[in-house]
DNA sequence: CTATATATTGCAAATTACTGCAATTTTATG
DNA sequence: CATAAAATTGCAGTAATTTGCAATATATAG
């Protein structure tokens, strides 16, 4: 067999499997290991792959490791942008952390008035750039986990505000077993947010459906609207459905 | 399974989910938490998530390096230098706004064990990257102008708590005047601020010497200690030192 | 403080990588 | 076609990496 065939059959399982194993590809190609290391050595030169341990990679991959990038960004974005009319001027809301919030947050055009509160830190750094928005911040202890306030003090705050809409956001969420969370201390802090909330309004990504972590939030009816990038006749927005939530 | 192939599953796991736990990544990927931690350790060195106890959580938006030129760094940072060593572990301190706080905490080591309050969000967001740092912000209403809680209820939270040190800044500074500033809610802060601290250290660079605005926030001799970038010597610093002030 | 969970360290087994070399094949050239 | 030069391939020995485990230290939660 040539060299350039084993080459191309090597590069079309990287690219059908976005990874191989050294061995693999020496038993399917009848060479040695050798060999097969000399070829991908060969294409991790020209950049067709990336070789690694054992084995080798597709480039498209391997994030990039320069720009460190939300995930899912794109749809993040649809998320945001259907969130967006929500907000509109003479509004108080709340605003919760997490990069789909953020994606939000950026979309608030410069000429809308709102009241706007948050407990996380980098949305109010965002927040502060609006001309038009009056920003609270409900201070307290600052999580390192999750760069929010998460004391006792932020929860009595919280409960004696009445937002008129939440946009909040959740770790994991299961359509039986509800929202979930890695710290005891964000439940506690979600839980009193969503009771001073008039609207509580979820935005999440469908990737975390049917997830669920250690600490229950609250169940999934008690939220008033799931606003997600799918379509909205997704059959996976069903589960949603069924339990009376408003889907967008 | 490959190693790079764990590294990219727990790296959109934590973007996904902003935290996970060795152990639930173990299970998942059927390997031994030895090998995650090792994997976790991995992509903390290449700044590609955090490290932290029993897991990681993600960079996320902490990686927010907005380059905004600072005037006179060099000067700010010898300023900072000569101010770090009065931070010593165990510590109850202030840290005010401004570039030079800034500075100082920026040059505060990873393992140094102290309980920090602030009211600006650029230092919150700054001092809840070191590990050590017990971290409270003052929260309330944020002023567009200085990015800092201006309002009476974080006067009303400063009034009840007792700073070992605060290292303030001012905008304008007099031997005769004074410190004053632009914004009267700020004045109030600060007022509120030093009245809380055992001792007060000013960090102003030279340039401000001589300077005032409309509004007065306190007498020079309020304050404890004066650090500029100039030698312990220069004859600029006399006026401060006839007041008796301790001069850096 | 105590109990539990997590981190660290050293170690051993297994796998994979690298190097030099020899056998073989391919290529270049007259 | 002949033949030397170059490239390719496999092998063996050795080096390096990876992985799990156990013992011990450290950190966290109640």
């Amino acid at each position: 067999m040539l060299k350039e065939e084993r080459h191309q059959k090597i590069l079309n399982e990287v690219s059908l499997r976005n990874r191989i194993l050294l061995t693999d590809m020496a038993e399917q190609l009848n060479v040695s290991v050798d060999t097969i290391r000399r070829d991908v050595t060969e294409l991790d030169k020209k950049l067709m792959l990336k070789k690694v341990h054992g084995g080798a990679i597709s480039l498209g991959f391997i994030t990039n490791n320069e720009t460190i990038d939300v995930f899912d960004l794109d749809e993040k974005k649809l998320i945001a942008s259907k969130a967006l009319p929500m907000i509109s001027d003479g509004a108080v809301i709340f605003i919760d952390g997490g990069t789909t919030c953020m994606e939000l947050v950026k979309l608030i055009p410069a000429n809308r008035k709102i009241t706007c509160f948050t407990v996380s830190l980098p949305i109010a750094l965002e927040l502060v750039k609006k001309q038009n928005v009056n920003l609270i911040f409900i201070g307290g202890k600052i999580s390192q986990e999750s760069h929010m306030s998460i004391s006792i003090g932020a929860i009595n705050e919280i409960s004696q505000i009445r937002f008129d809409y939440s946009f909040i956001s959740t770790g994991y969420i299961d359509p039986n077993h509800g929202l979930s969370e890695f710290d005891w201390e964000v439940v506690q802090i979600k839980r009193a947010i969503i009771k001073a909330s008039k609207k509580s309004i979820l935005l999440c990504i469908s990737k975390k459906f049917n997830s669920q972590q250690k600490y229950k939030c609250i169940d999934v009816i008690d939220i008033d609207t799931l606003i997600t990038e799918l379509e909205i006749e997704d059959p996976r927005l069903d589960p949603f459905k069924n339990l009376n939530i408003k889907v967008l």
